[in-house]
DNA sequence: TATGAATGAGCTTTCATTCAT
DNA sequence: TATGAATGAAAGCTCATTCAT
C-alpha cells in the first residue's frame, strides 16, 4: 500500500509535541460533537474552544484557522481506518480475508458513525489544497481494498478488469459510508451486522457472476 | 406510487403565479451554480440574486429566507425524478422493467450531477420541518424501486424478504447519486453507460443469489 | 384664536379635492391602528395600504413619504380638538366654562387614546419642519386653555400672572394627555368621569390657592 | 419600599464584571446623545459604538440586541431615582417631606431630562418582557410617593382614599416628567426653581382642598 | 387613477482571528 | 503557554420608494 507520507503540516507556536497531539486530540473530539450538531459553519470556533476545555486563545495556539480543525478530524479519520485494516495479516487472496476486511471496514464505520457523516458532508469545506490532500486519502482507501480484490483476482478467484476492479472497490466504500450518512434511513431497518452480512453477500454474488 | 401532496409552501409577496415560476426557477439555476462552487454557506444571497440577473430586493420576493432557496432547489429535484419515472408504461413485473427504471434513473442523476450533489450534500442546512421533508421525498425515492421490486418479487422472478427489498432499493438509489458525489473519482474511470451496466448487472446477480 | 392657516402642503398628483380627502382619511385611520400597534417605525407603508385597503401604489398618489402619513395623523387630532372646543359659546369668564371646556378636552382624548398617544410618542420622527408645525399646533391647543383662563382672571375670579396661565394651561393639557399616554396606569383605577372630577377639583383649589 | 430584585439579565460573553459595568456606561451615555438626538430607530448600533469609544463588535460583547441598550438606558434611570430618594431619612409624614421628596425628584430630572425624555418616548420600543419590567419599574416610583403621601395621610395632614392616593402620585410622577418631554414649552417660560415652586404650591393646595 | 414588481441603500448581528497581558 | 477582550469585514434581510403598465 502506498504511503502518504507528505501530511500536511498544520503550524503551531507551541512546542511540545505530546502536548500538541494531547490538545489536537481534544480538539477534533470537540469538533465531531459540534460538527455532527451544527455542521462545520454553524460550529463556532469559541464553542470548539470551550467544548475542548480551554479558551479560543489556546485554541489558535493549536491550530491555524478554523479549516485546520476540520482537516485535522478528516486526517484523523484516515488514520484510524489505516490503523484498523493494516493490523491484519499478509493479504493471501482468499475470498475470507475480503469479508474479513470488509467487516472490519464497516465496523469501524459503525463506531465512528458521526466523524464519517462530517467527513462525507463537510470536506467540501477545505481549501482546495487540504480537500486534494482528503481526497487522496479517500482514494488509498479505495486503493486498499482494490488491492485486497486483487489479490483475490490473481488468485483464481475472481476475473476482474482493472475497471471493474476500481468500481468494486468504490462499491465497497461507499456502501460502508452509506451506514453513516444514510443512518436516519438504514438504522431503523437493520442492525450493522445485518447490514455487513447482507452487502457482502449480495457483493460477492455481484462480482462473482461471470463464473 | 404514494403522492406527497403538502409540499411546504414558500411564501411570497408577488401575486402572479407564472411569474413567481419563472423567477424561481432563475433563482435554482443560479443557486445550482453557486453552491456547487462555493458551498450553501459560502454563497451569499446578494451573489444568488447577481447571477439570477436581478436585485437583492428582488430576491427576496420570491424567498423568505436563504434556506428558502436551498430547499426550492431540493424540492425541484425530486419533481424531476418524479416526472421521469412516472412517465413510464404500468410496471408489470419484469426484469427488463426494473432495469429500465434504474436506467432512467441513473441518466436522471447523470444530466443533473450538480444538483444531485448539493442536495447530498447541503440538506443538512435546512430546517428540522424542511429536512424532514426532503428526507421524506429521499425515501418516496426509495419507496418507488422497492415497489418495481416487489412486482418483480411477486412474479416469481426474485425472492427477496422485505428487509432486504428494502436493503436493495437503498442500495440503488445510493448507487445512483453516487455517480454525482463521487464524480471526482468515477469519471476518469467510466462513462455513464458503463456505469450502469456495471451497476445494474453485480446489482441483478446479487440479489438473484437465492435461486 | 389665532388662526393657523399655513398647513403644510402634502402634494398629490390626484386631482380630486374630494377623493384625496377620502383616501387620506382612510390612510389616517389605516395608520392609528398600526402605529398603535406597532409603532410609527416598524409599521411598514405596504402594511399601511393594505389595512386602508388599497394597494402600496396608491397610497402613494396621495402622500409623498411615510413621514406624511404620520403628519397626516398628528394634524387630524389637531383639527378634531379645534372643532370640538370651537363648537362652544362665546366665553364668558365663568368656572364653569372653564370646567366645560377641560370636560370636553378630556372626553375628546379619551374617545381618541390611540391617536392621542401615537401623537405623544411619535411626532418626534417627523422632520424638523412638520415637527415644528405640529408643536405650534400643540402651543395653539395650550394658548386656547390660557385664554379660557385670562378670562376668567380678568374677571376676578382668578388672579394668576402671566406665568402663571401658561403653566396652569399646561397642566391641563398634560393631565389630559396622560389619560392617553398612561392608559396601562390609569385605566385599571378609574374612569374617565372619575378621572375628571379629580382633576378639575384639585386643578380648581390649586389655582385658586391665593384666595 | 418593595425591591424588585429581579433586575432582567443582559448576557455577556466577557467576564471582567468590572469592565461590564464600565463598558455599558460608556454605551448608556452613547446611546443618551444618539437616541435624544435621532430617536432610537435612526441611532443605529454602529453609531452608538463609534459614540462610545470603540468599535461594533466590542458593544456586541456588552449587549445582545439594541434593544438591551435601550433597556440598559431605562434601567439606569429608575436606578438613579431610587437612589436620590432612597438617600433620605426615614419618612415621619410631614409637608416638608412631602415638599423635599418632589423637589428632589423635580431636581433629577433636570439633570437627566434627556434620558428621561428618551425613556418615555422610546421605551415602547422594547419588548414585551423588557416593558412590563420597566413599566414595573414606573409603578414602583408612584408607589414610592404614594407612601409617601399615604405617611402624611395617616398623620392627620391629609385625607386621602386610596383612589386619591394613586392618582395625587401619579400626578406629581408625570408632571416632573413632563418637565423632560416638554422642554421645548416649559424651559422658556420658566426655571426648574419656578417650575418646582409652582407646582408644589398648586399640587398642595389641590390635595388639601377638602379641609 | 390604480397597481404591484423591482430596486438597493442601509440596518443589525455574527464570528474568525489577533495580541497584549 | 494560556487567556479573553477587541476587532471589523461580511452576511442576511427589510422596506420606503419608483415607474411601467
Amino acid at each position: 500500500m502506498a504511503k502518504n507520507k507528505e501530511r500536511l503540516q498544520v503550524e503551531t507556536s507551541v512546542k511540545d509535541a505530546q502536548l500538541i497531539e494531547f490538545r489536537r486530540q481534544q480538539i477534533i473530539n470537540a469538533a465531531i460533537v459540534l460538527f455532527k450538531e451544527k455542521g462545520f459553519h454553524r460550529a463556532t470556533t469559541r464553542e470548539i474552544a470551550k467544548v475542548a476545555g480551554f479558551s479560543i486563545g489556546t485554541l489558535y495556539e493549536y491550530v491555524r484557522t478554523k479549516e485546520d480543525v476540520l482537516y485535522l478530524l478528516c486526517d484523523s479519520i484516515y488514520n484510524e481506518v489505516r490503523q484498523r485494516l493494516d493490523s491484519f495479516p499478509q493479504y493471501s487472496g482468499t475470498v475470507d480475508e475480503l469479508k474479513e476486511a470488509i467487516k472490519q471496514y464497516f465496523l469501524l464505520i459503525d463506531s465512528m458513525t458521526d466523524a464519517f457523516t462530517i467527513m462525507y458532508q463537510e470536506s467540501k469545506s477545505l481549501s482546495k489544497e487540504a480537500l486534494h490532500y482528503v481526497l487522496n486519502k479517500e482514494l488509498e482507501m479505495v486503493a486498499l481494498f482494490q488491492n485486497i480484490l486483487k489479490n483475490c483476482s490473481e488468485l483464481g478467484v475472481l476475473k476482474l478488469s482493472e475497471q471493474e476492479l476500481f468500481l468494486a472497490a468504490n462499491h465497497i466504500v461507499i456502501q460502508g459510508q452509506s451506514w453513516a450518512f444514510r443512518r436516519w434511513a438504514l438504522h431503523r431497518h437493520c442492525t450493522i451486522d445485518e447490514f455487513i452480512e447482507y452487502q457482502t453477500n449480495t457483493f460477492l454474488c455481484g462480482i462473482m457472476r461471470q463464473e
